[in-house]
RNA sequence: CGGGUCGUGGCGCAGCUUGGUCAGCGCGCUCGCUUUGGGAGCGAGAUGUCGCGGGUUCGAAUCCCGCCGACCCGACCA
């Protein structure tokens, strides 16, 4: 390959573009890469297409090498098999749908299941069709509310979307942990520092499921880590050390007036003030804090609970939707409606809702928390003797400093990440609302259980991007950059020419080359320019090449040598090994 | 979907409060000459439905209403 600069569909911008806030949206469009065509939608330009492709082709590899095959199915589809499995509805906003011209329903599909299951039931019959692993690299559709970050989150971007069927669950757990190794593979061949965190499996159900997190700052998902093991999950996923049960030690439960007091802040203020049960050290991890909240169950009328959590946490609504699920939750908020719910003034006492507890509210403690009478507090109300909650809740929010639920020595670390992957074991809930059913081995039925395995292309550009650039620009990994090497014909003369007889000797070779041939153009600004663009070496064709000598920098580095014309081709080749 | 900021040549911006030589600046672009190792110099040029639609007015980039779009925060996010 020889990219000519003269010919080239390519402009940097000298300025930054206004509407670009995260470095990696910032770079592709001032270097050229991409281009804003529609809303949530960019064009690739040659350069970037090229880094896309690169990025594809590992993919493609490593999934055929982990026993995939490549499908294609169309990106628009009818309706009916997602009214099967209820997505049509249940996706939400998210959903792109269409009518054609008959008035038919279609939708532009943002994951395949359905697609893949029918595949698998039209073409499979016997267990001797099994394993079976089947991926496809498609552009995807969401209507999302908010696009970001230019390539980060659109409304159309490419993913590799892997299916897996298994006739047992073991086959399943092998096959898992072998997309999990391989996508361990992919996202080190292209240079994205992440980490595999435990999360959710959300509404598509399923029991195991890990995220793969490119760690950056401009990232969305927060995920926590451990000081001292190697345990990260997304805070959803994150679950609370249980202390001990403790012996009942405290007094009796004993009712105060507290006029004024329905937020923590006021109640710890004037506990102390008045020196509530003798104390004038009340700290908000004290009181127990009621919290209302409405759960929207799928198709049931809504439900009114009650959560209990230690007053100085904050009620995380995304890990209680998490653990309610598919229910979505929002705060309760018609207290007029429920006299027996005395807004400020809540305690777990005699409470009619359901009533959930955080696991530090274990059998034992003693808090401070609301008499369910309007300006009345009590204290000393027990866990296990005052009252007993319906079950344990992960409601609270994580904090840095919070005890490591997996080694329990170290101590929790948030940091941020760009959700590139994600494995999860599906099952068969695809499986059984279409009755995929083969012949065992024993002539039975059995019903294939699925994996489901996904990699945001488009959006793995921009988190390398994100990962690789520093204040001059972009610095893109050897395995993933738009060209091996980028040649400057820095000056006059003959130096043009000898940079494209050079580019085309190393082209032959094999070699990925972009030459800079742009005539008029000072060497300042193509010095610049290949900075910008971030090719990982440049080799400078200038002052000395009639001593015969040519110039190698390294883009990471910037470290500059000088080399004999003739030996540029031998070094570069055993560079790119 | 809520809150905020903003839409003016390809890019970055000024002008808007106070309607009337305000359609302007820098970069980029074209042509000529000079220059050529760190975003060159001089000269001459081209490029705008001032986001879209409606309204007020003798007159609207400027005021009013609606819509669309961008970015940020939040909600949402297989």
């Amino acid at each position: 390959m020889l990219l000519r600069m003269s010919t080239l569909l390519l402009k940097t911008l000298r300025e930054e573009p206004a509407d670009a806030e995260v470095p990696s949206h910032r770079l592709l469009v001032r270097a050229g890469f991409i281009r804003r065509a529609a809303p949530g939608g960019y064009t690739l330009l040659p350069l970037g297409k090229l880094v896309l492709d690169r990025v594809t082709a590992i993919v493609q590899e490593e999934m055929v090498a982990a026993g995939g095959q490549e499908v294609s199915f169309p990106a628009l589809l009818p309706r009916e098999p997602y009214d099967v499995t209820g997505r049509w509805t249940e996706y939400g906003d998210l959903l792109f749908t269409v009518k054609d011209r008959r008035g038919v329903d279609h939708l532009l599909a943002p994951t395949h299941e359905e697609m893949f299951t029918l595949l698998v039931q039209d073409m499979t019959g016997s267990y001797r069709d099994f394993p079976l692993l089947l991926f496809q690299i498609q552009t995807k559709f969401r209507d999302e509310a908010r696009t970001r970050g230019g390539l980060l989150r659109g409304r159309e971007f490419l993913m590799k979307d892997a299916y897996s069927y298994d006739l047992s669950e073991a086959g399943l757990i092998e096959t898992y942990a072998r997309m999990r190794a391989t996508y361990q593979r992919i996202f080190t061949r292209l240079g994205l520092e992440h980490a595999i965190v435990s999360a959710v499996s959300g509404a598509m159900g399923g029991s195991a499921s890990e995220e793969f997190l490119a760690t950056a700052e401009v990232g969305e998902d927060t995920f926590v880590g451990c000081t001292v093991c190697d345990y990260a999950a997304n805070t959803e996923a994150v679950t609370t050390p249980a202390p001990p049960a403790r012996a009942v030690t405290a007094p009796a439960l004993a009712v105060h007036d507290t006029p004024g007091t329905p937020s923590i802040a006021s109640l710890v203020a004037l506990a102390n003030e008045r020196a509530l049960g003798g104390r004038t050290d009340w700290a908000a991890s004290d009181t127990l804090k009621n919290v209302v909240v409405t759960v929207h169950h799928p198709g049931r009328e809504p439900e009114v609970l009650a959560i209990g959590l230690p007053g100085d946490r904050e009620v995380d609504l995304k890990r209680v939707e998490a653990v309610l699920s598919p229910a979505t939750v929002t705060m309760f908020d018609d207290f007029d409606s429920r006299p027996d719910l005395v807004k400020g003034y809540i305690g777990p006492q005699n409470l009619k809702i359901r009533y959930l507890a955080d696991p530090r509210v274990v059998p034992g403690t003693a808090w401070l928390t609301g008499a369910n009478e309007s300006g009345r507090h009590a204290t000393d109300v027990v866990a296990g003797r005052d009252f007993t909650p319906d079950g344990t809740i992960e409601a609270a929010e994580v904090r840095p400093g919070d005890p490591c639920p997996a080694c329990g020595d170290g101590a929790l670390t948030m940091r941020r990440g760009i959700e590139i992957g994600h494995i999860f074991q599906l099952g068969r809930r695809y499986t059984d609302v279409f009755k995929v059913d083969v012949l065992g081995t024993d002539g039975k039925a059995v019903r294939p259980t699925m994996g489901c395995y996904g990699i945001g292309l488009s959006r793995a550009v921009a988190a390398i991007a994100e990962q690789h650039h520093d204040e001059r620009g972009l610095v893109w990994p050897a395995t993933v950059a738009p060209a091996d090497v980028h040649i400057v014909a820095a000056g006059k003369d003959g130096q043009i020419e000898a940079a494209l007889t050079l580019g085309a000797a190393l082209s032959r070779a094999g070699i990925r080359v972009l030459v800079d041939d742009r005539p008029n153009v000072s060497a300042g600004v193509k010095f610049t320019d290949a900075e910008l663009l971030g090719i990982p070496r440049s080799v400078v064709v200038g002052r000395r090449l009639d001593e015969g000598y040519a110039e190698l920098r390294d883009r990471r580095t910037l470290e500059r040598t000088e080399v004999p014309l003739a030996d540029v081709a031998g070094v570069i080749t055993r560079e790119l090994g």
